[in-house]
DNA sequence: TTGAAAGCGGTACCAC
DNA sequence: GTGGTACCGCTTTCAA
């Protein structure tokens, strides 16, 4: 479809000039003198002109495009991280094209074939779950494409990262648990071959360690789908709750993980913080509506996106300077509700 | 940014055919032997072959995307009816490019110039709460871009929509609400220029008749923002609740008006469902999580976004037939919850 | 069956 | 300052 009204060569047409005169009065080229110009953008103005995006980006070999890719858009913590993006790239004159892996690594690298078949500028991705390397990433890598990752990092590529204190927002909230009395913390994760689990694995034990406590490792989760598929979230509570010696608390890695591991808690009839504690890594709008109101680890996903699109427009704009990859870990907010408040200690 | 490997040219230079030759074998075209096929085929597989599709876009004068726009993307409606909208797109090959409006008219022109400017191939559109017609449309809708209204349709264009029944819900609901023995429901909503609003208002007054009952015009609250901003929800209920006599029960419009009317009705102290009932239309992914459990009119979001996206390829593949203007009214579904069910009967 | 060439809409280099 | 023209990568008509 071409919703196109008038092209350059209509105007030069009209106006009996050359395409090129046309191009450049459009343009606002220094030297072209100011009755030409005016001439020009009048009639463009009352014909409505508007160039064709496309035939510029085939010559100018740039798109004004830039391509994320992300597991999933209906997700509170990831809508915001989109809505982050998209305020610095409209500002800069960027268009926005968001693609879904649905935790699959075929769908990432379908999505990466249609973005760079399409001639984006960049591109922002938070890896899927089942990617273990950056391999398909490497050959646009290597053209030049700028890649800035976000969120789920992937080590591999001298670029741009943006994510969350995973370690440390871990840490405080074992940390949180253990000092309201819990001793048996669950953790539900993701797979430990991405960089978010460990690190949180890693805050996670650490405040065990600092507690002169030591992990149990049957405790510890690891859902393929990062909690994408319901099922296999409750499989992992069936087997903790199996367990000779079952969690007094559980701590999940995501908005998908604390919903499902609430809803399974509501439906076996433990109660929540008394049986349980519940808290998570999770960006819900309103933890505080929850009954009980939900302990969260906010992340500050408006501001991830802005960063990360900011560093990748900069990457485009100054593309043949050489840059130091950054890496920029966001602080994030332990917010402690009642579900983790016991009244009385164990 | 490009990312091309190598183009039709160079496998032409390098097997000695001529461009034509092997743009035509890429294609499968009928007409070509079968020893030159896989040559070229050959070929570009093993130097990774890509074709750019902005080229194949400027001379097809197809892009092979359709562009969506709507308020905002973090929004569980919208959310799962761009998740309807991919899963039909992407099994028909075609991209989908989402633009936001934020509730702004003036964002919507800028989205769809956008949009157009990159020649999508038909559009899905939520028109903004500022929307009152559709004449920044029709510029568009002339040259014949293919155009589905999908949730907050707009009049004036014969085109397909794909909406829930607003009126059934809202009377449903209302009903509801009123047979609980709540009289004063009072109704938070979108402007009245929104044909959805007068849909829903009208399934209001319906039940209110019905139960012969007349209704309180001071219990209706619009929102110029749709609920986008929090303080214009609360201004609402403010006033609302200085009424002589202040209402029993909240209908909210939308998730966000439901949100803030919950957090509202939390912070003021009021009981639910002693004090006031609430309830809206709202895909919250666990209503039943909250505190009390959320009574809500549960619009069915994914088939929503997979029927619009249905039509809208049906039409941009059947471009130069013509065809009948369909409107789609998806069924509701009242999931009755606590926060509307009194014990006693006031 | 294959090739030559024009053209999609714009840009930019090179002349004048 | 302005014009002529080649070219971005691909498709397609027309000829051979």
């Amino acid at each position: 479809m071409n919703i196109q009204s008038i092209t350059i060569k209509d105007i030069a047409k009209a106006l009996n000039l050359s395409y090129s005169t046309v191009s450049r009065a459009l343009k606002g080229s220094y030297q072209i003198s100011e009755p030409v110009r005016e001439k020009v953008l009048a009639y463009a103005r009352e014909h409505n002109y508007r160039p064709n995006l496309l035939a510029q980006s085939l010559k100018n070999k740039n798109s004004r495009c830039i391509g994320v890719v992300l597991c999933t858009i209906p997700n509170s913590f990831l809508g915001e991280v989109i809505n982050g993006i998209e305020s610095i790239a409209s500002s800069k004159g960027y268009l926005v094209i968001i693609t879904q892996t649905n935790e699959s690594l075929e769908n990432e690298k379908k999505a990466l074939d249609q973005l760079t078949m399409r001639a984006i500028d960049g591109l922002l991705i938070s890896v899927s779950t089942e990617t273990r390397d950056v391999k398909h990433l490497e050959p646009y890598h290597e053209r030049g494409l700028p890649i800035v990752f976000f969120d789920r990092i992937c080590a591999g590529l001298p670029t741009h990262l943006v994510q969350s204190d995973n370690e440390g927002g871990a840490f405080e909230l074992t940390k949180h648990l253990l000092d309201q009395g819990y001793k048996r913390i669950a953790h539900i994760t993701s797979p430990t071959h991405l960089a978010m689990t460990q690190e949180r694995l890693k805050g996670y034990r650490r405040a065990y360690r600092e507690a002169g406590l030591s992990v149990k490792e049957d405790l510890l989760k690891h859902c393929a789908h990062g909690g994408a598929i319901v099922a296999e979230v409750e499989q992992a509570l069936d087997e903790l709750f199996s367990l000779p010696e079952p969690p007094d608390a559980i701590l999940a890695a995501s908005d998908r993980m604390t919903q499902s591991s609430f809803q399974y808690l509501r439906r076996t009839g433990k109660n929540i913080p008394e049986d349980v504690a519940l808290a998570g890594f999770s960006n819900f709008s309103a933890p505080e509506l929850f009954s009980p109101a939900l302990t969260t680890v906010v992340q500050d996903a408006f501001e991830m996106g802005k960063r990360a699109a900011g560093l990748l427009i900069e990457r485009i704009e100054k593309k043949h300077k050489p840059f130091d990859p950054e890496k920029i870990v966001l602080p994030v907010q332990l917010q402690v509700r009642a579900s983790t408040q016991q009244t009385i200690t164990k």
